[in-house]
RNA sequence: GGGGGAUUUCCCGAGCGGCCAAAGGGGGCAGACUGUAAAUCUGUUGUCACUGACUUCGGUGGUCCGAAUCCACCAUCCCCCA
């Protein structure tokens, strides 16, 4: 099977410019492309790894890999799929960004001699001459076109500042440079990047008269239609200080029934042929499928031992077990402030399950607290260092667990 | 530059002087049912020393016994005209 067989039969591709060219080039290893990452927080997330995944395929077929890091665009902000202006962000946390983006992607993209290269295009954009650039690249682009692009019609209603308008420009610029540069004949991106991306595609061909291709991931959308990698409690981050492979692993347990297979295809390295063979799962059996999902992703993000501990968790502590692997909560002296007693709303709030003492009391008012396997009735039971004895086991609901001990 | 409108608790959105911690929906959390799924039903959803107290309705001042509701100014956003 080729690359883009591959691609496809995983459902990863969007849409391209040109599919013949783009497949005999991927497919012979002559792409140089490029995928742009705007440094907006200080981790990747999900999205970001899906075409971290979709690089390493390409690069693994022979294609050369150029990271971009949007240090530059960053500072503008990309207007696409949003319904209000990003918040700005100042120089200092674009760098921080920055850097904490190229840690966490050197784990996955080998950029040992030649094989990849990381550039950050506030090297090239933050020196650009206002004027210039308006004579040079402004005259390219037709403001009655921008308009119909579909990441602008979104913003018409609500509003749509000036600055963010140009961030087509800027990543039109990027390509156009890389293009020069580094002969970067391809940009890959999320589909909602298609209208940037055409941007840069119709820069180069009026600048150089030259073709250059574009292709786009298809976006990770749940069976609801919402982007997968978001919980209400915010992103599922690829750092494990921000989500721990834990709650990483257990993300991926969790997700619905529709979602799993398309999950599994787009997002683990297993063989197409292995995955075809899973399609025709239900009941207990893709309940597996979701373990599978799990264990594949957390050992991609965080290596194998991670996800062997977070899938030992989870089955000890949902199989009936003991909750051997439960991540620990240590209370200090100053938790037992009540006549040396600690409560249980306390305890509850320091494992991060509850928000707010009254949050705690509610859980444990609707008997959703056990502690060892007792329930807890009254939000006024309170334990003593002695109580806890060698640890016991925290439960909020059916999925939060810690094990609390005195320290 | 001129005119009009908006800003409410996580989100959407009612409220337009006391009965407002603020309707309704969404989301979240918990319970039942289950497969750590979905759907459904029930409860809950500002904070705390929780049968009571305290702090919220863009910001700052003011009127009033009393303000999310009235007034003034400021900020932000939207719409129409130029």
């Amino acid at each position: 099977m080729t690359i883009y067989d591959e691609l496809v039969a995983r459902g990863l591709i969007a849409q391209v410019t040109n599919e013949d060219e783009i497949k005999e080039m991927i497919n012979n290893g002559k792409a140089t492309f490029y995928i742009g990452f705007d440094p907006t927080a200080d981790s990747l997330h999900v999205g970001h790894f899906m075409a971290l995944c979709l690089m390493k395929r390409l690069q693994m077929a022979g294609n050369k890999p150029v990271v971009l890091i949007g240090g530059g665009t960053a500072m503008i902000g990309d207007p696409s799929g949003r319904t209000d202006m990003r918040s700005m962000m100042t120089r200092e946390t674009i760098q921080h960004n920055c850097d904490c983006f190229r840690k966490q992607m050197e784990r996955f993209i080998d950029f040992g001699e030649g094989k990849a290269i990381m550039v950050n295009n506030a090297d090239w954009l933050l020196d650009l001459n206002y004027v210039e650039v308006l004579r040079e690249v402004g005259a390219c682009f037709s403001v009655n076109n921008m308009l119909r692009a579909e990441c602008y019609k979104q913003r018409m209603e609500k509003g749509l500042s000036f600055l963010e308008f140009n961030y087509m420009i800027m990543q039109s610029y990027d390509f156009y440079y890389l293009y020069k540069k580094y002969g970067c004949n391809m940009q890959f991106g999320g589909n909602d990047q298609w209208s940037n991306m055409l941007g840069g595609t119709e820069l180069i061909r009026r600048k150089l008269g030259e073709d250059a291709h574009a292709m786009t991931i298809t976006l990770l959308l749940n069976s609801e239609g919402k982007k997968m990698g978001k919980t209400a409690s915010g992103t599922v981050w690829l750092d494990p200080k921000k989500t721990t492979p834990y709650d990483f692993y257990q993300y991926w347990r969790n997700v619905e029934d529709a979602d799993v297979l398309k999950c599994i295809r787009m997002l683990t390295f297993l063989p197409v042929e292995e995955i075809d063979k899973m399609d025709g799962w239900e009941g207990s059996q893709l309940n597996e499928a979701k373990d599978i999902l799990a264990y594949e992703l957390t050992k991609l993000v965080h290596g194998d031992e991670e996800a062997d501990k977070a899938r030992a968790s989870a089955k000890s502590l949902f199989g009936g077990g003991n909750g051997a692997n439960a991540p620990i909560l240590t209370l200090t002296p100053e938790d037992f402030y009540m006549d040396g007693r600690c409560d249980v709303p306390t305890m509850l709030v320091k494992a991060g399950f509850a928000k707010s003492k009254s949050e705690a009391r509610q859980a444990i008012q609707q008997g959703g607290v056990t502690l060892d396997g007792e329930k807890i009735t009254d939000p006024r039971t309170t334990f003593a260092p002695a109580d806890l004895g060698e640890g016991k086991m925290l439960r909020k609901g059916k999925k939060s667990f810690v094990k609390v001990v005195a320290g």
